[in-house]
DNA sequence: GAATTTTAGTAAAATGTTTTATCAATGAAT
DNA sequence: ATTCATTGATAAAACATTTTACTAAAATTC
């Protein structure tokens, strides 16, 4: 069996709370002396605390319920990773849960990490809420008493914490790079109509259209739904619009492209310009290296953790929900060039 | 505050054994009635229990401590999310720990999640421990009763549950597969010599080449370190010793090759093949597809928790710790040709 | 109708800590 | 020499559950 205050104190002949008072380092009340005989027989016994009884009755775990849409997908993994070593410093350790973007699981992560007296949660929602949920969500929130920060998306809701990317800049800035290049005609593969980042993405892409006088043209939008495979199968479309550029929404979408673009004995850039969203690691590899919109990951992680601790150690009330939106920058590769008219003969 | 068991008690004016015995369902001990007004009130007040409470008497935590190198990279991320996914649906939740590959953090991480009281640890150890490590992590799962199992890569030592690839199958089967194609001089650029994973492929290039009679040369070996880089290091020398194919021990070192190749305008596979190793799904989008070691991970992640949750669930010791091993399989994609005599003039 | 069994329920202990309130002893101040 | 403050330490409560051991009442058996 495990050493227990209890053992300590009996090997020392002193009370429970004296054993208490120096393993916690209570300030000036128990005598050097005795504090020491405490502490050599605690680790001589191998004494370390119950992390469970202590919780009971601190009502601290000093445990973070991480919730992401799927820990496979190199962004949320990098951003898990990175939330995860910063709270580790803390003393924090996180338990993660996958979602599959799906909204019952969000909930239902939610409620088990409550369940289980989280110290706090963070999550990137799986879909933008309707008002019914949000009410629900914070409900839980204040019911528990426990702060809820989101990161990468939000809610259409001011009363969250939340830290984010600044997704209407990276649709401006791609598309503007793109129009810079001298293309007229540039599709753009999005996500999932649903999805905020899909909308606000696109929000940027037209602006950027608007602000160089060009016309927005619905036709050259397709919606994909961020994986690999709607990038392959909206080339096709593409190409029939005479598009001589593509931006699209995320990486994976983009090396969808890039394949099926070979299958056409298409090249990048010549034939066809390509613009990214995520920067992942991948990118620099491919052929030609894609460019793309980079997220600052680890700064948002950072971030992240960096608010949440002031708001567990009490210097914050979370209910002054904040948000901090970090910018996204262009990252020029080779997947892109110069539009030639000739392409157009 | 959260409804507790008591104030569900006192709502319905029993006590709170009765209470507690109607919602953990104990068989046949209180009458549908009394129960139906019990799961009445506790739905009507929101109960939900408190799990650390719980943990207190039951000495069950419900959750897993799961301990990998580095969760962004792309195979432990696939391995955590079907681990978890898995656990989940016994009712168990995941705390997560990222090593970053160093022993120290190996204990750290074991060492908090007991604290916290952890069912049960799945770890993929950073390194081949000394008999030291090895007799130190044995106490500290005897003393805390806990079984640790080993995923991915195990230690030399038989007590410990594994759940592992047979390797050197793994590099058999690559290795076998380019000499096939005719190729004599195979270059291999291994992982770190400390792991076994590194030893036990290298030994399956080594067994293929004897077994064709091939004789092995020593000079045809790179130390990498799986990371991108060490494949692009690698190539100069490589090309160096005239070898006609690569044996990449990780796909991202493949990748690393593939980069370089393209800077010494080489094409693969008329110039140079290659055969990586783990099947990230990047492979089969880079140009030309790469030739892999696909590993079953979500049987692997499977299997460990199925196995982990008969230990759990008392029908099985821990100390009969049997060992798993998962066959590999070659896939073939476009990165390796057969060899020609030409290329060599 | 007495003895026995079953039913329906409960009081109290136990889990491993922290914390509150308290106390005895010592030393200082009056 | 009494009072007061300080020091060193502790007993007991609290945390939210489960579980053990028990009891009173009702039902059954003979």
């Amino acid at each position: 069996m495990r050493t227990t205050v209890k053992d300590v104190a009996k090997a020392v002949g002193l009370s429970t709370t004296t054993v208490s008072l120096v393993l916690n380092n209570k300030p000036n009340r128990i005598p050097k002396a005795t504090r020491e005989i405490v502490l050599k027989a605690a680790k001589d016994l191998n004494y370390r605390p119950n992390h469970i009884a202590v919780s009971m009755v601190t009502k601290k775990t000093h445990t973070i319920g991480l919730i992401l849409p799927d820990i496979s997908n190199l962004y949320f993994s990098e951003l898990a990773k990175v939330i995860e070593e910063q709270f580790h410093k803390y003393g924090y350790n996180v338990l993660y849960g996958n979602t599959n973007g799906t909204l019952e699981h969000d909930f239902e992560y939610l409620n088990l990490f409550i369940d289980r007296s989280v110290d706090a949660v963070i999550m990137t929602v799986s879909s933008n809420y309707s008002e019914k949920e949000i009410k629900s969500l914070h409900e839980i929130a204040e019911m528990n008493n426990v702060p809820i920060m989101m990161v990468d998306r939000t809610l259409d809701d001011p009363r969250f914490m939340s830290v984010l990317l600044d997704q209407k800049l990276g649709g401006y800035l791609a598309t503007n790079y793109l129009i810079h290049l001298g293309h007229r005609k540039i599709a753009c593969i999005t996500g999932p109509k649903s999805l905020r980042i899909s909308i606000e993405r696109l929000e940027g892409y037209k602006s950027a259209l608007q602000d160089a006088g060009l016309p927005f043209d619905p036709a050259l939008i397709v919606e994909g739904d961020f994986r690999v495979d709607s990038g392959v199968q909206a080339l096709p479309y593409i190409l029939g619009q005479n598009a001589t550029a593509v931006f699209s929404l995320n990486d994976m979408m983009a090396i969808g492209v890039y394949r099926e673009c070979r299958r056409y004995h298409l090249s990048i850039p010549q034939d066809l310009s390509i613009v990214g969203f995520d920067d992942i690691f991948i990118d620099e590899f491919l052929e030609p290296p894609l460019s793309t919109i980079a997220q600052p990951v680890v700064e948002i992680g950072e971030y992240a953790v960096k608010k949440m601790m002031t708001v567990l150690e009490g210097e914050e009330d979370p209910s002054c929900a904040d948000t901090m939106v970090f910018k996204p920058a262009l990252k020029v590769r080779g997947s892109a060039s110069k539009f030639m008219e000739k392409k157009q003969m």
